[in-house]
DNA sequence: TGGTATTTGTCCGTATGTATC
DNA sequence: GGATACATACGGACAAATACC
């Protein structure tokens, strides 16, 4: 049962994409909205508060609700959007993509990797390194910390295919917040190679904290992309 | 007069801060927060909602609401954290702070910088180029286009002080949403020069639309950071 | 200048549904 | 099944900003 107030969201943003509401021009009133949605106001509200919250509306005290979703931008170097959660985002394009596991293994956390990934000293880890292909061109450098007690039962196969729905649709497991860092490093040899680094001598580093529906962090990936093929929206 | 769920937000915020409602553990329950706040559930939810979306807390239907606050994670190289609203962000800072304007103009936007902004053709421009200066060494160089009709007087002087104080205090603007698009480019020359590039010979380009209060995107900015100091959190 | 209608913002109370324990 | 806790939904009231006459 999708609750109302996740229609009326979907309706509007809809309708925004199809340009019945255009850029820059107001909505029908809220006034107006709850009649057509027959709703309260509270329940509209709700709906038009996560399209605040993307960034789709903006809400004008005494005035009315604007429409300011933007015009995509295009990148010369166009290729990559979105992060993380990849498997889902990209399994319906159309673009060649593959990917490949290196290694798949069990370790507990040491002093150095709890440094690095915030997990208690100790705790089993199922270890993925995979390398994601496009266009038969390696553009992403994934190293994989997941939390075995969550994550229970992966492996290297699973892997191959995706670890996300795995989890979803095995083990029941609801994914929540995803929190990001960016920053830039200088390739190693081992980035190089396998990412066939040619105009860069960096990579981008993309740091993902993946938590569970309850509130547990049992994914920590560090992503190194290939500088020429990396665009990131917010 | 700040409104209730605001001064409830905030509250709870810092008690999460502060540490007395610690990580991974759950608050006290919507029931008992409306006691201690004499307020409605609907006030109170308004209030966590916030702090959900803001990944501060992560409701969990049917058991609680769970602190997933995040330790700051270090970077060897960090330095630079916090994109966009420079100025107010790290004015309070004690880092050794500066900006130096090189360009200073008015324009009407061509075809070429319609493209690039979505700015209509001929719509009358500030241009702004400026350098950001971090102990002593450049680490951005910012490329703004800021519409006319909005930031109504900017000058050379008032840029090398903080424009988005001009446009709140003088100008009386209110500031909207940020949209943001990252990317990495090879370095020209003038990057190199300005922001005296020695490892790395590529920039981190960070793109920035900025709307104001009304809805309507004023300022278009390019932001060209040394990779070596560029850390960016979501 | 001022008053009125419109529109969004805040807040309350209540009822019912659904998940967890 | 019952108790607890969060999720959804309704309706009403008043405040604050804006628009218009």
């Amino acid at each position: 049962m999708i609750p109302k107030y996740k229609l009326i969201y979907q309706d509007i943003k809809e309708n925004i994409q199809s340009g019945k509401y255009p850029q820059n021009e107001f909505l029908p009133s809220e006034n107006e909205l709850t009649k057509t949605y027959h709703c309260s106001r509270n329940t509209l509200r709700n709906a038009l508060s996560i399209l605040a919250t993307e960034g789709v509306i903006q809400p004008i005290h005494g005035k009315g609700v604007r429409v300011i979703f933007p015009p995509e931008v295009e990148h010369p170097n166009f290729i990559y959007h979105g992060i993380g959660q990849f498997d889902e985002a990209l399994e319906e394009d159309e673009v060649a993509l593959k990917k490949f596991v290196n290694v798949f293994s069990e370790l507990y956390i040491n002093e150095e990797i709890s440094k690095l990934t915030t997990f208690p000293i100790n705790t089993p880890i199922y270890y993925v390194e995979r390398v994601r292909y496009m266009d038969e061109k390696p553009v992403i450098l994934h190293r994989s910390y997941f939390r075995q007690d969550i994550a229970v039962g992966l492996t290297k196969r699973i892997s191959e295919a995706s670890i996300y729905n795995y989890l979803k649709e095995e083990l029941k497991q609801t994914i929540g917040v995803t929190k990001r860092t960016i920053f830039v490093e200088k390739a190693t040899k081992l980035d190089s190679d396998l990412l066939e680094l040619e105009e860069y001598d960096c990579v981008v580093v993309v740091v993902n904290r993946t938590y569970n529906g309850e509130g547990i962090m049992f994914e920590f990936t560090e992503s190194r992309h290939n500088p020429a093929y990396f665009v990131y929206s917010d």
